[in-house]
DNA sequence: TCTTAATTACGACTTGATTCGTAGTTAATT
DNA sequence: AATTAACTACGAATCAAGTCGTAATTAAGA
């Protein structure tokens, strides 16, 4: 039995993660960096947070050198989809179609994006009919 | 020039406009039994928080008699917009359709909801052809 | 009128997240 | 070897959100 916690990342320990799946691993040296190429953050803050996200298991690490290289330990798609079911709750009351509708009436979608889309509903569509 | 600083509200500043949206206006201990369907909240909680939306001009409110009245003085469409925005930012690095997608493969959305779907997804793609 | 109940205002406490300074350790450099 | 630099660990300060107790005031009821 695995821990079950799964806790939710908060805001910062967001964009550390966002580093990391985009490197795929990283020292803290590194991830700091990045983050600092957005806003100031100080070496010890990030450290800090990255190892209380060791704790949440949100990241393990190689500590064989010094220098520890920090691994995401969840998925980008799964926590994206743990956070919008809970934004959709909050903000929409559950109703994910509003949300859509709204999110496509004030975004510009490039025509790939449409075609995909539209693919998409008619995959649903036919799943549907076949229930 | 009217106050500029459109703050955000938090979560259960939210909480609270959504029972003013759907009531239209309401009095704190309206508010807070309400409220208190979900969890349990003490009545000067909600008051204190109330009042802060006031001064965050996120509700105003009618003191002439000793209950005050409160009104929301945000829209949800506005609110649920900007919220949306910011969410989509930190959470899909700005990608609205990367959610929107996400949003419609794990949800269960009806048969009207899929057409009015491709109805906007019509009304998007006709209005860019005529650019 | 007197008492009780409801309401507002406000300060203080709590909790979680974030930030940072400092100490201790290890590696690299001179 | 001695000094400097980089790194981890950790406690403490700060900050924002949420919670609640209490005082003061007003209205309502006995």
């Amino acid at each position: 039995m695995t821990n079950k916690k799964e806790l939710e990342p908060t805001e910062s320990e967001l964009e550390i993660l966002q580093v990391l799946w985009s490197k795929g691993s990283a020292t803290v040296r590194e991830v700091n960096e990045e983050l600092n190429k957005k806003r100031e953050v100080g070496y010890t803050t990030t450290l800090k947070i990255m190892q209380i996200m060791t704790e949440k298991n949100l990241v393990n690490r190689d500590t064989q050198s010094r220098t520890h290289i920090y691994h995401p330990s969840v998925k980008e798609n799964t926590t994206q989809k743990n956070l919008l079911q809970k934004f959709i709750d909050k903000t929409y009351r559950g109703s994910a179609m509003q949300m859509v509708m709204q999110a496509l009436g004030h975004q510009n979608a490039s025509e790939e994006e449409l075609e995909e889309l539209k693919k998409l509903i008619e995959d649903i569509e036919k799943n549907k009919s076949e229930q």
